[in-house]
DNA sequence: TGGAGTCCCGGGAGCGCTCCCGGGACCGCT
DNA sequence: AGCGGTCCCGGGAGCGCTCCCGGGACTCCA
């Protein structure tokens, strides 16, 4: 037998309304009453009906995440493990539950988005890792849900947080040139992706800026994924690189072990240097530089971002920027302490 | 402006009811009308409140994934990636909204069990990676919340899905005996966890069976991290061991590297069997010869056990248990095709 | 012809909460 | 004494839905 507020402003001797003042911490209630309320909650574990306080208020206090089908490395690539842990961070720590989205494919994505937005038990969104002209994110622009994105959305009507991907891609780039790297090649995200273009944007910036061509192949596209890096670096070392700038600390992963297959060595035969700061210096070998980004950072933002919105009840689109930095360790060819060089 | 079942109705020609009825299917409306609802139901993109609904019918169409904090490697665990693939799948396909329920710390856990258990806005958990005797678990209990626990229970009030662990266990201990390995160790979950514990009776029975000692010393308890399974394989190492039975995957790509690090070779001087079947052939070396278990099976039919439970209304325990299978390879010293032996 | 049964449909009631309004008690000031 | 202001408190209305009941229309059979 459920309680309700009736019942416990009858426990009380004091009205509904008394006791619904107390529990969300309006004024008008005497000290005492608010005590006796208070007691009489605690005493019989009363927990107010979310369905009806989300019926009156519409707010339902949920917090939905939504990845696309796209991303089939989700839980491979330590990105996302990252990311949800600072998203349940700061949804905890705001009271509010997170709603989890994930889609198996295509079909089934296209399927659930309407009972994704329509849902009526969503207060907002944070979507994640979409590409460019997602249906998704223009499906809900015009159902003006409340939304956030994770990453630079391609319009700008969109709040957002993103990293300084370009700018780290062009430190990172131009970190290896000052080793004096004679043939860089990269390995970058898809172009698909705002995150890939801003990453390869930051890379061509800092060629360019050291007069230096990009001859036709020096850019491998990948996706993500180990195989995608290894597969890259295996064609880069083809080519006859002496250095490679790989956006994606787990395409890394996959190019060194290209190294180690083809029988070179990083960074004596090839200077490696990384983007995300995911793995700790012991998880590669040699310790992978990269520019790190704050990837909790970000999830703890995108929740706090979506909650102003909901409460300023202003969805002018707004946006945080994260800075990246350069991490060296040694497969940049730093020498690091205790490291070989 | 928020569309209602009353202004559909009134757009359509019909009352209230009669929407209500054709959303839900229910009989009553001429193949007319229903058509003609239906109709406008799709021209206006209507969706039901679900707040409404949910306050009515007290059914949120919500589920809820609980993971305790104890999971600290919780991304970096392929299983946990696999279980929660399994359950978004089968949540999805029962048009049921997941939320997730992740914490911190025990601190954070404690602070955030009410809010979870008392949610309203959750019609049953799922709740895994449980230790025994764990409170949270007893508080679902005491206030007869619908749950499932993925992993055997400590108490047969608990409905749950769990696999083989004893005789998968047992499987991969006799297949390391019948390899001839004279000086036999094991590498185990933790013993607070039944999981833990049930891998262990079968090493046991194993070697029971087969008239073997177990000396002081020839298990080492882990924690289902890396670093606990190269630590563990260490000290096995300086034992003297020719065989190792490991409790997980994960475990077990930590006690490779240890055998590495040690300069030994696996399975020439320690033939290694796991737990799990997370991996791909290719992504160990040698590839591992493991106990495989379904893990996203086993997700789906946590939640499919769940919606029986709340759909039934009977919350007698129930259980289901699938079967592991000795997948072979070549960690434990048999030949495989193409690889070194 | 009339009564029972079936098929449709509409409207009242109520889920448990929040919001609003009004009223009583008490204060201080003119 | 009268009035405005503040502090408390209670109850009505209503959020959008589901469930239940009752009534009209139509059919079938005695």
């Amino acid at each position: 037998m459920r309680l309700t507020l009736e019942k416990i402003g009858e426990l009380a001797g004091v009205s509904r309304s008394t006791v619904s003042r107390v529990i969300n911490d309006q004024r008008d209630v005497s000290e005492e009453v608010r005590t006796r309320v208070l007691e009489t909650i605690e005493r019989t574990g009363y927990r107010p009906n979310q369905a009806a306080r989300t019926l009156v208020s519409s707010r339902s206090q949920v917090l939905g995440l939504v990845i696309p089908s796209s991303v089939h490395n989700l839980f491979a690539d330590p990105y996302f493990g990252r990311l949800i842990q600072g998203i349940t961070k700061a949804a905890n720590r705001a009271e509010q539950t997170l709603s989890l989205f994930l889609f198996e494919d295509e079909r089934e994505e296209l399927d659930l988005y309407p009972r994704v937005i329509a849902n009526g038990l969503l207060d907002g969104l944070i979507v994640t890792a979409t590409k460019m002209a997602d249906p998704l994110v223009q499906r809900l622009l015009d159902d003006d849900t409340n939304f956030v994105m994770i990453g630079r959305p391609d319009s700008n009507r969109i709040s957002f947080v993103n990293v300084e991907n370009e700018s780290g891609a062009r430190m990172a780039t131009l970190h290896l040139l000052g080793h004096g790297a004679a043939n860089i090649g990269a390995i970058l995200p898809p172009s698909s992706t705002t995150t890939g273009i801003d990453r390869r944007s930051g890379f061509l910036s800092a060629m360019n800026e050291s007069g230096r061509a990009v001859p036709e192949g020096a850019i491998v596209e990948g996706d993500f994924t180990e195989e995608s890096g290894y597969e890259g670096m295996s064609r880069l070392i083809s080519q006859g690189v002496d250095a490679v700038f790989c956006g994606s600390d787990t395409m890394a992963m996959g190019a060194l072990q290209a190294l180690i297959d083809a029988g070179l060595h990083c960074p004596g035969d090839v200077r490696v240097v990384s983007f995300d700061g995911l793995f700790d210096p012991r998880q590669t070998d040699p310790p992978l530089t990269t520019v790190s980004q704050p990837v909790r950072q970000t999830g703890e933002e995108a929740v706090n971002m979506l909650l102003e919105i909901l409460n300023d009840g202003d969805s002018t689109p707004r946006s945080r920027i994260f800075p990246t930095e350069l991490t060296i360790r040694s497969s940049c060819g730093c020498p690091e302490p205790g490291g070989s060089v």
